[in-house]
DNA sequence: CGGTAATTGTACCGGTTGGTACAGTCCGTA
DNA sequence: TACGGACTGTACCAACCGGTACAATTACCG
């Protein structure tokens, strides 16, 4: 019995020294590449223990099957980019945070070589009707994202800078698609016209209840 | 020397019988519906011959590599989405056509039980950064359904029906874009809640230049 | 220092998967 | 009715992949 059953992610019940954490980290961090490069299913647990420079026996140290590295991988890249997104949304007021926010997500893809698409929509993808349990949780990531814009809405809204007959619910929603679908035909067609087009009517719409 | 180098599908150089023929669509058939269910990845070359009633020599009669099966899958499923969309499109003149085509996209989406989102995109998500030829391919039947919508949006144009600051090229996109991302956000979250919000948006901005 | 637990290295295994070999059968045509 | 090529059935294989066994080694703590 060397992985006690019932744990989430594995030992988090067991003390995580500081070698220890850092390399789960590192394994992460190495599947979080190449699972948003590759995708889940081509990503190898054995390509992600050499990208790591990590045995197989850390590996299933530290986590109890591939599923649950995935699941890890999900909650990194979700917290790196509700991160970016809550910072930006703080450091720029009003309606100007959505619009540095927008172009960010363009000049991101551009610098990834229209490589990946976005983190979490290719792994939602890949995997919401594979996994149920991650499905729940890439719901959740989502979820988190659309509620901070439509939080941002709501405050222009109460700012009497949005029109009261806006929908800031829905219009959270609506971004968020034509952002993860605008990212899906950039990084097939490889260059940012699509992107750059769909975020530019995205805008249109947005501001068009700018009051 | 079994397979002749150099062919796109295989066996379009050899005559293909009634028999062959019908063999072959029962193949891809059966390989479109669970690609788009399981991805590509996911879907085994057995699972598919089973599902489709033949053996293995059958399939490697037909087609090359799995990697030709996956070509000819997206073809058909381009066909089928296009075909339709053509369909409705001269079925229902002017503005109308948009608004059924895009009714018609959550209704189906609806029926299959919010599972696999767009065939194509679901292809697109998984293969766009793994199989350069397919990557093309896919870039082409996204951009014949943008095109088809753009069509219709000149034609309004045209018609004095749309208004002439409108570009058909950017708001096609744009509508694909939505599209796609808000068919990943149902199938993701099982309910057509952010589905209808994200079209109802999207069509509230196109007739936005309704004229 | 000594022991206990966290951590790591190495070798291995069983199942699955894409692909092949090859013998045989169907079928249109002359 | 003979023949060639399209078509099909069965058995097999090498590579790969997720996962395991187990021994060795570090490092914290009393």
């Amino acid at each position: 019995m060397s992985h006690p059953a019932g744990g989430l992610t594995m030992p988090t019940m067991t003390t995580l020294t500081t070698r220890g954490r850092a390399t789960r980290t590192r394994i992460v961090e190495a599947a979080a590449r190449l699972v948003h490069l590759n995708g889940v299913a081509a990503t190898t647990v054995d390509q992600v223990l050499e990208e790591a420079g990590a045995g197989k026996s850390q590996f299933y140290h530290y986590f109890g099957t591939k599923d649950d590295l995935v699941e890890a991988v999900l909650e990194f890249q979700a917290a790196v980019s509700e991160g970016e997104q809550t910072r930006i949304l703080e450091q720029h007021p009003g309606w100007d945070g959505i619009r540095v926010w927008l172009d960010a997500v363009v000049e991101g893809q551009r610098r990834a070589d229209y490589a990946g698409g976005c983190p979490i929509g290719s792994m939602a993808a890949e995997m919401a009707d594979r996994d149920p349990e991650l499905r729940v949780r890439l719901g959740e990531a989502f979820e988190r994202k659309r509620a901070a814009l439509e939080h941002r809405l709501r405050e222009l809204q109460d700012d009497g800078e949005l029109d009261g007959a806006a929908e800031p619910e829905g219009l959270a929603t609506f971004v968020i698609a034509t952002l993860q679908g605008a990212l899906l035909l950039t990084s097939t067609l490889k260059h940012d016209h699509a992107l750059a087009q769909a975020v530019g009517e995205t805008w249109r719409h947005l501001v068009s209840f700018r009051r």
